[in-house]
DNA sequence: CATGAATGAGAGTTCATTCAT
DNA sequence: GATGAATGAACTCTCATTCAT
């Protein structure tokens, strides 16, 4: 390992001991709350250090947002090689739901926030988050072929798709739902997706 | 007119003063940048004044939550009259969508900000939100016993419904949109609720 | 005296005592060593309390400014009954020059430094710095009229009467003169105005 | 050669790469956004490694404003050889001014800003900026001796003539002729220099 | 009833500088 | 000789909130 590597590599580590601090405020403190001071208190460095790694706040925001879709794509590929389009469509959605519920500030960060939304405005196609929205777009065209969506086109069906199931996790992870009881909610969450999945054509 | 009663009159003016200039505030410069001092300036009061009438913040957020609800309550009435359920609820899905993108801060305090979550979770069945979620499930409930939804209860297919509005104009609203073409949002969320709502059996 | 005039009153007296210890600091510390925070702590207020009296730190430059230009001219009207006009200018140049030399921080901030200059160029011809210019403008084209200055106009002759005097005075309070004994400064710089005065036909 | 010869060029060299980043940084982006950062960003050395090669930031602008000096007394040193005592103080003059508005950053180093005028208190006769001064000064005298100038010494005459130009490119450096057409500057130094120069017998 | 006055806490950010390696 | 890493000390400015009057 030659000397530049372990630097990079050290370099490396700390950029994730920032983000996870940072994660962990998010979780703890809600976003309004993270800022750079205090992920500086949490990794005992001080403010300025954190802009050696990160150029501002926004930077720090849209690396945990990339992160986290690279998790979500870690989760989406395992579901690719699925041959019956329906399936997959069908297991894509429980996967985000699960990932979601599991990942709430993740989540939050990928789907909710407006902080990174400027920065998401610019993202290319080779984005983390393009590319994830690539493969349920694959998917929905997928349907489309076999004939299982009809009278829509790829674009309008994926994002059906994606608001179903985003729908579904934003209500619960933004406490819109005190009406229903708090634990029987991912319950809840499951059974109105098999309902809507079974409608449209992609039920188990 | 009693004394007591001309006094909560004038109290309750003043309340809406300052609910419509927050309002007016968030319309124009958004969620961010709503402070007390800015509310107070518009209405030509001092920041003191806001605290006589408003517990702290949070409260005047809820407040606007609520008038928010009064007014999509509003519009939903206008639809409990159709006989059809199928077209009923229908009918509710477009105007919901409609409502959203046509007041989106509203709809930012009402499903999508965490400010006013707190109160919410204390909200009972007579609140403002409570009694447009209960449109919706009565809808749903007619549904089900037209044995249009099959499989399901109304619990679950009411937030099934609410998730598929929600998750359409959410992600609009929170600008996840970008591999989309921007002008063509509006026409694209229709479209994908028009899929869903043909899938589930609400067509027109 | 009413109330309203009482607070406005007590108000200025704020207003004041912010700007006296703004100038304070210009004398002790130097312009790059003012800011609101030392303000705040000479005044033994919090440096929230500044900004209900200015806007920002501009603002409270632009005001030392003002004041400096309030001086200037009230010692320039005390000249303008002098019927002579050379003898007018000769002592406009004197007083500038004394002025000038007193009041080093006023002047560093009248004709210097940066800070103030974009507002500077917004000035309307109604503002302080204006009508101090107008005093000197008037006198040159007197002179002009009385057929001692020739061969120029007003505005060049008025810029370069501006300008001598300006030039032997920041050379000094920016310290440009260590090649000369430093006691020595304010008669060299009396004797170079009237070597200048002298040739340019203003002589006592 | 020898090696610490060497060694002393390549050290030269550096200190050269240093001051043409600082200066480059200084015209493109003004006195104030010079930091040791920026100039390090520019040479792609670390901050840490200016340090080596200047005890402080103050030392590298003081190194600056030498270099802009010797740029001056390279102009004037052609002027020496003029006969004519009136004509050579005239070219110097206009060589002053042309020489500062086409160099406005190291005019300002030079003559205005504060941060160096720690260290040219201490300057020696040797200095860059004392070489300059001569050059003047031997005219003014000149002047004298030749009767152009009477009733003064060279001290005063020189300061005077120092004076009467440094006011006039100062004045205009620092934006503080907004009642004057911006475009029309240039004209009004020259016209202004030329009134003055007349007046006091340098003319054409 | 209304407010003027005030503030503590905190935000993001930049800077010159140091020092072990 | 060069630097990566780090920091303490600043900076301007905004905020929700309080309280004597």
């Amino acid at each position: 390992m030659g000397i530049t590597e372990r630097k990079e590599r050290k370099k490396q580590k700390m950029r994730e001991l920032i983000l996870d601090a940072a994660m962990k405020l998010f979780l703890d403190e809600g976003y309004h709350n993270v800022s750079i001071r205090k992920i500086a208190d949490r990794i005992e460095y001080s403010p300025a250090t954190i802009y050696l790694y990160f150029k501002d706040k926004d930077d720090i925001l849209y690396a945990l947002h990339n992160a986290g879709f690279e998790k979500l794509h870690k989760l989406q590929r395992k579901v690719v090689s699925m041959k019956n389009p329906a399936q997959r469509l069908r297991k894509q959605g429980e996967l985000y739901i699960k990932f979601a519920l599991e990942n709430p500030e993740y989540y939050n960060l990928m789907f909710i926030t407006r902080g990174p939304a400027r920065r998401i405005a610019k993202d290319d196609e080779s984005s983390a988050s393009r590319r994830s929205y690539e493969v349920l777009r694959n998917d929905a065209q997928a349907a489309i072929n076999a004939g299982i969506f009809t009278k829509t086109d790829a674009e309008v069906a994926t994002f059906a798709l994606w608001s179903l199931a985003h729908g579904i996790v934003s209500l619960i992870l933004r406490d819109r739902c005190p009406m229903m009881d708090k634990k029987a909610l991912p319950t809840i969450a499951r059974e109105a997706f098999e309902f809507l999945a079974g409608n449209i054509g992609i039920a188990q």
